[in-house]
DNA sequence: AGCTACCAAGCAAGCGCTTGGTTTGGCAAG
DNA sequence: CTTGCCAAACCAAGCGCTTGCTTGGTAGCT
């Protein structure tokens, strides 16, 4: 009855296994459609067991989207860090947010931008909080690229144009197909610099 | 009590001024958290009145997304139809949905890219077939301008970073601001057929 | 003994929707 | 100009069901 496929950056405690399975059916159905009873089921226990490990469903809700959000900031700094131009770290970002946002970590980077408004104020301005650390080491990177003069429009604009189009794959792009993840990061990438 | 500001396209009998009213909400608290009861509040009428315009509450999402889409595809037409190069069309194009997405349908487009999984099978279905029309419309003219060597990349990925871009600027483009719809166009422009 | 993980049962609240009856505005016959 | 009538629009009340969450207790491991 359990095994939902794990995310990436969530271990397999009681907790985490509950977190994986909530985030896939809060991705496949949305957080209100998505009932204690169903995540229960998913995980093959009871739906009062739940509030043993969270004390509230939208709890789940913020935990799915921190660890996510603190696994792929992580991922963000590595990706960095291993270029050495400032246009091999922009290729680097966008390879890194395509491979969370279509792959390893799918589901939650769905659930974090749909299911936002899911969450009280309060635990709306902790996960801003988070999100202004993740989008700083964007800005920082475009920041470097315009001032270098590899184009020419606003960064702060440039980089919400590539929130939406990074943000919209999960909607069309299929692992199984011919376009690689590495071929639509260039393609995405000659969106800023221009192509060749 | 009642005055939900109209949305372009859809008329003020009473069961026009609902469907403001409930698009507003919509998009406000999402489709599920928002109530029968809030609706008739927002229009100043009793829950139980609404079930005499629509048969039920999914019927009143459906009924907000075919308006708009309606809308907006005859919008597209016109665009397409004003203009002579293809350029000029894609320009048009751009300018056209970005005022579908942040001018005055702004609240019913948002609610029919977010809520689209809370229509049942069906009506998904039936909603589809409209948004194959509407897609059309920028194949035909991104094919176009493709097929004239303006860009490289596949129409139909070219397709989806634009509908990317363009649907995530309700989430930061402000009316009262600097830019204006026409410059962003421009600017979204540059990112398919490269800047000047 | 004490902790983590769980079950079985169920409560209070809120939900979409139904029902049966009442108001309202327009319009044609007398 | 009145009267009678009808359909559209709405009200008041509430039914049946689902929801998130609580409670009190138990099994097993250390």
């Amino acid at each position: 009855m359990p095994d939902t496929p794990a995310i990436h950056g969530i271990d397999d405690s009681p907790r985490g296994r509950l977190l994986s399975a909530a985030a896939h059916l809060f991705r496949d159905k949305g957080f209100d459609r998505t009932t204690v009873r169903d995540i229960a089921a998913a995980v093959g226990i009871q739906s009062g067991s739940i509030f043993h490990h969270f004390k509230s469903k939208e709890d789940i809700l913020f935990a799915v989207m921190e660890e996510v959000i603190r696994f792929n900031t992580e991922r963000l700094r590595q990706a960095v860090a291993d270029a050495d131009t400032p246009l091999e770290q922009l290729r680097n970002l966008v390879r890194a947010e395509l491979t969370a946002t279509v792959g390893d970590t799918r589901e939650a980077m769905v659930v974090m931008v749909a299911e936002w408004r899911c969450l009280g104020e309060a635990k709306q301005q902790e996960a801003l909080a988070l999100r202004e650390i993740y989008e700083q080491i964007w800005l920082d990177v475009l920041g470097r690229l315009h001032k270098a003069g590899a184009f020419h429009a606003d960064p702060f604009i440039m980089r919400r144009l590539l929130t939406g189009m990074i943000g919209w794959t999960p909607n069309w792009f299929s692992t199984n197909r011919r376009l690689s993840v590495e071929d639509l990061a260039d393609l995405i990438v000659d969106r800023v610099v221009g192509e060749a």
